[in-house]
DNA sequence: GGGGCATATCGACAATCGTCGATGTTGCGC
DNA sequence: GCGCAACATCGACGATTGTCGATATGCCCC
């Protein structure tokens, strides 16, 4: 259906651009999940600021492939980077990127341009 | 399964309980759309600081319906506020909100209640 | 009070997601 | 090389989600 103009008055126009709103989504997607967010919480918690996998099953109290699931999505997403050392794989937070997010929930930057994303 | 405790060192255990996780999983679910990024971003760029569902309609160039849904999604989530004057409805941002997420993502505070004490 | 507009709700559908067991891959120690 | 441990990938399943058209509700105005 055209939908047709409604009545009100006009208002300005988005500033997100639909295109930065999907990348936007995208990482926020990689957030939305109790689980993912106790690994987050559980790495920033951690002195060496990293942690293997077999650490995280044990604490979310889920399947070893479950596990490995989420890590892939928040590698995916550039919240974690991965470092693998002998039969291990270490993950630690991307702290850039949880800032790239914080920053966009900000109150009323003045007016810029759509942050640049970094390459996915 | 017995998940029989792992050779490599072992780590302290998550800050994050799981009950708090599942209720920011939810709160970043609703973050988790390109659709509803954009509703916050149009809202966020309002000088009144709202605007009725027929702009959103436009902006989004989604059905009403979907529209009224991502709505929803984000006033159920406590992001949105709404006020219905006559027949149009008026959503806000609720800034509170958002400022708990924006604190959920930051780095390190060193170890304390929900700080909230927030000047206007 | 009837007609029309703004919005919400409903029901349905395809797509995505979280989860698991089974299986593949890689590195270490013997 | 063998066997095992750590991790990734695959295939499948049910649950959730985004989207729509159709319909219901509420409000204003003539």
């Amino acid at each position: 259906m055209p939908r047709p103009t409604p009545l009100c008055a006009p208002v300005m126009t988005s500033r997100l651009r639909r295109a930065a709103a999907e990348d936007l989504a995208e990482s926020f997607k990689a957030l939305a999940d109790p689980a993912r967010l106790l690994v987050l919480s559980f790495l920033a918690g951690q002195r060496s600021g990293e942690a293997c996998v077999c650490h995280l099953t044990e604490t979310l109290g889920l399947s070893q492939p479950t596990v490995s699931h989420h890590l892939g999505r928040l590698l995916a997403a550039g919240l974690l980077q991965r470092e693998k050392r002998g039969a291990w794989a270490y993950y630690r937070i991307v702290p850039a990127k949880l800032e790239e997010l914080r920053a966009a929930l900000q109150p009323r930057e003045p007016e810029r341009k759509v942050a640049r994303r970094r390459r996915a």
